[in-house]
DNA sequence: CGTTTCTTTGAATCCGGTCAAGGTCCGTGG
DNA sequence: CCACGGACCTTGACCGGATTCAAAGAAACG
């Protein structure tokens, strides 16, 4: 990637959310396969990550063994934004991806005493702390079909499109929603037996019937 | 509550989470009542609030009736903060409990493109992201015992006394952990019974077997 | 003391986990 | 082009634990 063509898609983004101001250098654009780690649990969380093509999970290993989803990050999304000094979570490609990486000031840290926060980063961790809260209420709901079915929903919602392409598998899934891989897929299944949802193939679906999907995920 | 012991209270918190510089006016002290809410869900989110003593609850009602605990809060923590201008929980007094209230500058709004954002809301923030990442783990554990060793220990390590008091009722436990009060009541029952943690009233416990416990929380 | 609210306990049901087997998709190499 | 292998997904049967419904017991309050 030029830096002609990294400039173009900085531009593409809002202003906003990206000012030449708040992240120098401008960012660095990186590249990552399928499955691949973008970084670790532990590591120094001096950087932000914006993807411009492709999704990315983010998650952690709890002491038994399980496995934590944090969040499911798609274009245009930031992640990688941390309270502290290093990150809680790692972060891993779910298909190949086209990452820009922004050096974070070195005021923006909680431990630090700074005289200014940058807007930037700052933003990144109130939507994070949202997201968080969201699925937590996903989490928190007892049913595995109200938790699949708000997963779709809000999957559905961020893409708008009518064939809805799922970019991780069913163990990521489980894993994000608290329940084991062949729940998932025997939900799935019944979702799409009751004609709720059809599915093209295991990783493409359309909502056949939107308000019965509603009603399910009730939210 | 006079002036004058309203700022015995502030000088007794460490100053890097509540100086002068930050918050202005210096707080507004306020009592409630068991069960008494302190601020509604939509409410305006122009204060923080630091619990001066007692304890508090942040919940919201999903929309199948069901009720989220955010978090429980007490001595010394804040709460309240949030990323947009209206509160996404409710807050409700445990018990009765003593609060201070405080401003917040109106820089410190992530919809505003403020030139500084201030260190205590930043700070603030992210330790709600912190809460509520590790309230995410505790939500996906699957067993109900994990749930509420983990929950036990806890809140004894927030307190390092000997005989831990709830200062929330079993729904509450419930609610936060995403199971029934029921499984709440039978699972404490069955943890006195193995002789982990030993219950004085419902209200107030010690850990009997520390190590135990340890283990069945798994974390 | 009586009423209300909260908590405990019981019994039955059901949903999701576990274990196991079989199926599909895809890339690799013969 | 087909055979093979591996990763991923689906499906089935069984079991255990959490929910549900119900009732009784304990604590808080006026």
């Amino acid at each position: 990637m030029t830096l002609q063509s990294l400039r173009q898609d900085l531009t593409a983004f809002p202003m906003s959310l990206l000012s030449v101001g708040d992240c120098l250098p401008l960012g660095l654009a990186l590249s990552f396969e399928t499955g691949e780690e973008i970084y670790a649990q532990e590591d120094r969380a001096d950087r932000l990550y914006r993807i411009v093509s492709g999704a990315v999970r983010t998650s952690r290993l709890l002491a038994d063994g399980r496995r934590q989803i944090g969040d499911f990050y798609y274009e245009g999304d930031l992640f990688g934004v941390e309270a502290g000094a290093s990150h809680r979570f790692s972060a891993e490609a779910l298909g190949d991806c086209q990452i820009l990486a922004l050096r974070r000031t070195g005021s923006a840290r909680v431990d630090e005493t700074p005289e200014r926060v940058d807007h930037l980063v700052w933003a990144a961790t109130a939507k994070e702390l949202e997201r968080a809260q969201e699925h937590m209420s996903l989490l928190s709901r007892t049913s595995a079909c109200e938790k699949v079915a708000t997963f779709l929903l809000n999957l559905a919602g961020r893409f708008r499109v009518d064939l809805v392409h799922l970019p991780m598998g069913r163990q990521d899934m489980a894993d994000y929603l608290g329940l084991t891989l062949e729940t998932i897929s025997r939900t799935l299944g019944r979702l799409q037996a009751d004609g709720v949802v059809e599915f093209t193939n295991c990783r493409d679906f359309r909502i056949s019937r939107p308000a019965a999907l509603g009603r399910l995920a009730l939210s």
